[in-house]
DNA sequence: ATATCGTGATTATAAACCTAACGTCTACGT
DNA sequence: ACGTAGACGTTAGGTTTATAATCACGATAT
């Protein structure tokens, strides 16, 4: 994540020679254009054209000192405050913009989100919008994400159930540990996550570790139903199957026997 | 200032095309690439790269329905929500990489800064750097500008003084309104700025409505003195001549009578 | 003379943009 | 049954633009 400070210039629109420019200008600064050609590893040929940009951006300045022209940077949290404000103001003026555009997106149906970012996103948004109750089903390596939000959330007295396979650090919410069968483990591709907001949406990721993530979203109440009915009531199957003893076998249908075997296994194991 | 909303998701890093579909996204949803490329502008042949950026972005999502594949939006607020935590994000942690190399520019020159843009935003950031004192000098139509940022400085228990030619509405700090003599404003090209901040950095701006506009920042202690004196004798300048009375003419050389002609000019008439 | 300094011209490459044509389906009217 | 048309998606060509990479030419200065 923490990588080379030209690269995430880059990100910010600056091109790599510009990146280069700016960070060998904080180093060193003033310079003349050759200097810092060479300090930056810009060709000669273009420092000129890039240092005009710079400056042209309010990033770099000049100065005129016997004939040679010199410069500097403008101070880095100088000129990142300035970005930062001009891009606040272009999102909130695009906001209203964009909001008298929407129309009401027909919600019934199932969408589908991609990549593993865009998921963890999908995921936070709906944590912070919760209003009333969070239910969310987890791996513990995906928890450290997700925790900042969860913990937010427990402030607004948003009543938080977490179930995982292993013990988690959440103070104010409930966390419900069982194991994952292993049939479950091997139909699941990667990492999963369950998330259930306030009886409202669902979010239903896979293969969360691959790089084409995918997950599932929706509103539609049967299926916000029975996922949140799911989460609730796994992990009680085995303690339900023991209350059953022997007259589990002869409830269940001889097809669907296979599918309880693990459980009760635990059970008799337990 | 409030254009397209396409031109402003460009600046956000969408291509046109990304932008164009997005906002057409939004404006019917869920549709179908054949749809969207109608609706949109952006060619068909074009679509469904374009959708797979954005759904790649987080900017929209697919939903398989009997076969065709349709397309939504995320919701704006919650994408550019998403947008602007990462861009925070960046700028952050680029302040720490950044802080870390920046050595101490010399700061005992005078520098340039072109661009409108920029002189108004290093003119707001100096302001809003400013502990102790404030004096600027500037023409009406340039106060609207940097009138928040003042207000915020009065706020602040800073001592403010705006010099210009027409009253303004500047509750908390000190407006003194004087003529600009003719031959100055013959000799400045375009708008001006003068800005004195603390008495340790001066910004002095001229042409500032030409496209190359061009300012000149120091914190050199003489100029900055020289600056602040300027700004503060020049509109006591026709008292002191008029208490001087016929004398003045006696003390002032001959090579300057003519730069004091209006002064006197104003004595004499008012 | 050699390191420093500034500029111009040239080419390569990838991304974005644009246009045209080619396919499959399905629906509908004759 | 047939042809047409429109929805839908794909392929292949092309231009333009920004960035990157190189070479080459002049000038000044110690």
């Amino acid at each position: 994540m923490n990588s080379d400070p030209v690269d995430k210039l880059v990100k910010l629109g600056f091109s790599e020679y510009e990146a280069k420019a700016y960070v060998a200008l904080l180093r060193e600064s003033p310079v003349t254009g050759y200097q810092l050609s060479k300090q930056s590893g810009v060709p000669r040929s273009m420092i000129y054209e890039v240092l005009g940009k710079l400056t042209a951006r309010g990033a770099a300045m000049t100065l005129r000192k016997g004939g040679a022209t010199k410069y500097a940077p403008v101070p880095a949290a100088e000129f990142l405050d300035q970005l930062h404000r001009e891009h606040e103001e272009l999102i909130f003026s695009l906001k209203d913009d964009l909001a008298a555009l929407t129309s009401a997106s027909d919600l019934e149906y199932v969408w589908n989100i991609e990549g593993h970012e865009n998921i963890m996103a999908k995921a936070e948004e709906m944590i912070r919008q919760a209003k009333a109750r969070i239910y969310l089903a987890l791996l513990p390596v995906t928890f450290p994400a997700l925790q900042p939000a969860l913990e937010e959330a427990i402030r607004r007295r948003v009543r938080v159930v977490v179930y995982t396979t292993s013990d988690l650090d959440l103070p104010g919410g409930q966390v419900v540990v069982a194991p994952v069968f292993e049939d479950a483990r091997d139909r699941v591709e990667g990492l999963m996550l369950i998330l259930v907001v306030d009886r409202e949406e669902v979010l239903i990721g896979e293969r969360l570790t691959a790089t084409q993530a995918r997950a599932s979203w929706t509103s539609s109440p049967l299926l916000v139903f029975i996922a949140e009915h799911h989460l609730r009531t796994d992990p009680y199957l085995p303690q339900v199957l023991a209350c059953l003893e022997d007259r589990g076998l002869d409830l269940i249908q001889e097809e669907d026997r296979e599918l309880f075997a693990h459980a009760l296994e635990s059970h008799i194991n337990g």
